[in-house]
DNA sequence: GAGTGGTCTAGACCACGTA
DNA sequence: ACGTGGTCTAGACCACTCG
């Protein structure tokens, strides 16, 4: 291993290629442990903060991660599988929790929610899908996902409040067959929804939030429901984060005559 | 402003929080100029570093971009639609999704792409998602798409060999009918695609592929287009940079009989 | 207690685009 | 030519966790 100074190159950014090979080549596999500041600085004749630069550098690519005081180790991810179609899909009869439990308790993780549910005025973002007036009011039931006890994602669902009032979904408990059923028997089943992601750094609430470590982008899901009218009932914003889940789609071409 | 040197909270991450609040509540616009490092150390009163580091942070969260010698500036974000589902619904009937986000699309920006076919033997995750034995080669078209004389984003296709041998896929020509109808005409009609997103940091090869700024996550989206036989024969590899795009979908629930 | 990374200082010189 | 951010040095002290 050297560097030149003489190089293009800034000596931290071949500090931090050489790390980063090492990283995808196997050379230093998930959870392996990096060398020290003091061993890099040592090794490549810099002075610490230069070796620093090059670790800092990898922990915001999302590479690896400071474990203070054990040192730098490679980052590993093991995303699960995020299929929003499924909400419209047939479900097996003996589900007795909501999807996201059903989902994942049965491959062996301990699946946890909490919920808070409250009357507010809804973001910007909400009231366009909504198509609320100004001063309309929403429920909003957010929910903080957990598996293995770790923060896994976030669901906060907004509803109009005048076709929610006094149903369950206002009451900050599990509803076995979902928010989407209590709102079809109240006449507004969904038969349509839109999804759009938007990719991005997360903000720093949304890190303290979900214990997110530095480097790992979100997925930023809005999901908005329509009625067969085409009245919007319900729009949720999900907070994915990027090294915890996998989105999938399925998708047929519409039947059609065979060319 | 002010910042303490007794609190929990180092004094660049008060530094940044005070710039990210002036940006989140509008004092500071898409496009604004932020103080220079020399002023934040006069403002503060610290080491030039320590404005440096908070700086350095907003630009990781992708907030703000640094154009030197010209300073720091808020950055902008423009993304335009994407529309994985578009391929096969050639006129869809996108009611929802034209509704909120502001088309920048086609209209008035000058769209170009770049194209380079070869002979590859492919990535792991193409050969798994393609059932390729060991050995089988790939046809690989890469595209890079320009809007406005800027890299937008990527889109690698690989099609098994035997497939494609001899048809047009493999010359480096735009095909204007698109490649899926080609694979049509020769028997391999895709009625089916899985659609994956990975969220992540992009690769320093994709940060100069495509001009990344420092902070811009990405979206890596894996297509694969099966047969009414079940058989895989298309498998994409997009790069979607985060700042420029936003992923839509539209669904229907499936008509059912009520059980 | 030892070793880790986290923070912070006070300098220096350089590369680069704009004026 | 000037001012900007980019790189790099050589220190200092701290907080935390592990053995």
């Amino acid at each position: 291993m050297s560097v030149k100074r003489a190089g293009q190159m800034p000596v931290w950014q071949q500090i931090a290629g050489e790390l980063r090979q090492a990283i995808s080549d196997g050379t230093m596999p998930p959870g392996a442990r990096l060398p020290t500041e003091s061993e890099l600085t040592e090794r490549f004749q810099v002075a610490r903060n230069t070796a620093r630069q090059a670790l800092t550098a990898l922990v915001a690519e999302g590479l690896i991660i400071a474990a203070r005081p054990r040192g730098y180790f490679v980052r590993d991810r093991r995303p699960i599988n995020y299929r929003p179609q499924q909400e419209f899909m047939p479900q097996p009869r003996y589900l007795e929790t909501d999807r996201f439990i059903a989902q994942h308790s049965a491959e062996g993780r301990e699946a946890r929610q909490t919920i808070e549910v409250s009357i507010v005025d809804p973001p910007e973002m909400v009231k366009d899908r909504l198509r609320l007036e100004a001063g309309e009011l929403t429920v909003v039931r957010k929910r903080v996902r957990y598996l293995d006890g770790e923060p896994f994602n976030t669901n906060d669902s907004y509803f109009p409040l005048d076709l929610v009032q006094g149903t369950e979904i206002m009451r900050p408990d599990d509803i076995a067959r979902g928010a989407n059923e209590v709102l079809a028997e109240n006449d507004y089943r969904q038969v349509r929804a839109l999804d759009e992601f938007y990719v991005r750094m997360p903000t720093p609430e949304e890190t303290r939030r979900l214990a997110l470590a530095p480097g790992t982008p979100v997925a930023y899901h809005v999901v908005t429901g329509f009625t067969s009218e085409g009245r919007p009932v319900r729009t949720v914003l999900n907070v994915l984060p990027g090294d915890r889940h996998v989105i999938a789609f399925e998708r047929t071409r519409p039947a059609q005559a065979d060319s």
